[in-house]
DNA sequence: ATCCAAACAGATGTCGACATTAGACATTTA
DNA sequence: TAAATGTCTAATGTCGACATCTGTTTGGAT
């Protein structure tokens, strides 16, 4: 029995992730409330709560008067996202590069391992999914809520909106070597350089995702 | 007969807004639902839509099942919202800086020198108004709209939480002196100069504030 | 054939009522 | 007395129906 009880908002939150994540919805898709409330057998009013969650969280685009849409991102745009989630990951981790334990760091190796392991079996899933631990470890150190709030809300939107097209980014070798690169510049505790390399992963990420579209 | 048409939410929003720059809403507070549809002689459906436009702008703090409150932040909270506002316009003026026309600089110029009249002239609400504009040209240069949409939204937090702060925080002469030193930075196109003292004055800002409390 | 306007369909906006739950208060019990 | 339990109130959660608006389609005039 879990401890949280969900609500019907909840559960529509997480079925349209799911919905976005599957790719049974697409960029420029209508999310219909009626259409929704039927599906899910309840009424629109919890639908209505649970879009005002996922624009919040950059997942859904709102017209006055006409509906709740998946986003349409141009290139720029991607850009952008992804350059603004570096500019807060790099600050973040620049002001909290000294909490790091030794056992952390060596987590943080162990993450950039098993990503290396997984991209070579093609595991693009785990890959991410480690990829995501590794970021999520790097930033746990800063004790800004606000400024984590930011980067979650962006991770989410990044994570949901561009998963499929992570398969396609970087090499096995590639992968690895860029993460390593930021990893060092933790150890080395250089905070200019961590700002900098952390920056120039996510534009250079973004600019790759970019192109894809 | 104004252009855009106005729903009932939005009228709800400005009415929050003003009931919170008023001081009618103190930090705790709960905005209870059916009170705000009584007093605006309309039903709770709009009121909920509104609440979640004002809980995306970090105005209202949302507790399941219980209600919406005016936030309580602790002086932490305060530091860090003004330091996630220094990084994020920090980041948008450096990339900007190369784009200003002489006509915006003596804009710039301009405003700083309205805005320490009406400091001398203990005209807060000028102040804070004219300083507003100074930031609004300084970011306005910036073409990365998700990080234009972080930083409205902290503005407007900080601006509506704080405003009554701002009377008592800087002399007329240092409030000039401090935009001063962003503004020379901007002339001379000095980026890593610009991020430095942007960050600063809203790291020393936000810890002023902090006191205040 | 083209343009414009009126009607239509389907979506969101709003309403009032009922269901459920959290927190305060009173009550019981050791 | 104090802790645990029961009750009550007022708030949010949810519902189904109606109002209003948007975008589209259709049909007539040029």
């Amino acid at each position: 029995m879990p401890i949280v009880k969900t609500t019907y908002k909840d559960q529509v939150v997480d079925y349209v992730y799911g919905l976005l994540l599957d790719g049974v919805l697409s960029p420029g898709d209508q999310l219909k409330e009626t259409l929704l409330a039927e599906q899910m057998g309840i009424s629109r009013a919890p639908i209505r709560e649970a879009m005002k969650e996922l624009i919040m969280n950059g997942l859904v685009d709102y017209r006055p008067q006409v509906g709740n849409f998946v986003p349409i991102l141009s290139p720029k745009q991607i850009v952008d996202s992804y350059t603004t989630r570096g500019v807060l990951e790099g600050y973040a981790v620049m002001e909290s590069c000294t909490k790091f334990s030794p056992e952390e760091i060596d987590r943080l190796d162990h993450f950039l391992d098993q990503m290396e392991i997984y991209a070579h079996k093609n595991n693009h899933k785990m890959v991410v999914e480690t990829g995501g631990e590794f970021h999520d470890l790097l930033i746990s150190k800063s004790d800004n809520i606000q400024l984590l709030e930011y980067t979650d809300r962006l991770s989410l939107k990044l994570h949901v909106l561009f998963f499929k097209n992570w398969s396609k980014l970087y090499s096995p070798i590639e992968i690895g070597q860029r993460h390593r690169t930021i990893l060092e510049s933790v150890k080395l505790q250089d905070r200019p350089l961590i700002e900098t390399v952390i920056r120039q992963h996510y534009a250079e990420t973004g600019a790759k995702i970019a192109a894809l579209q």
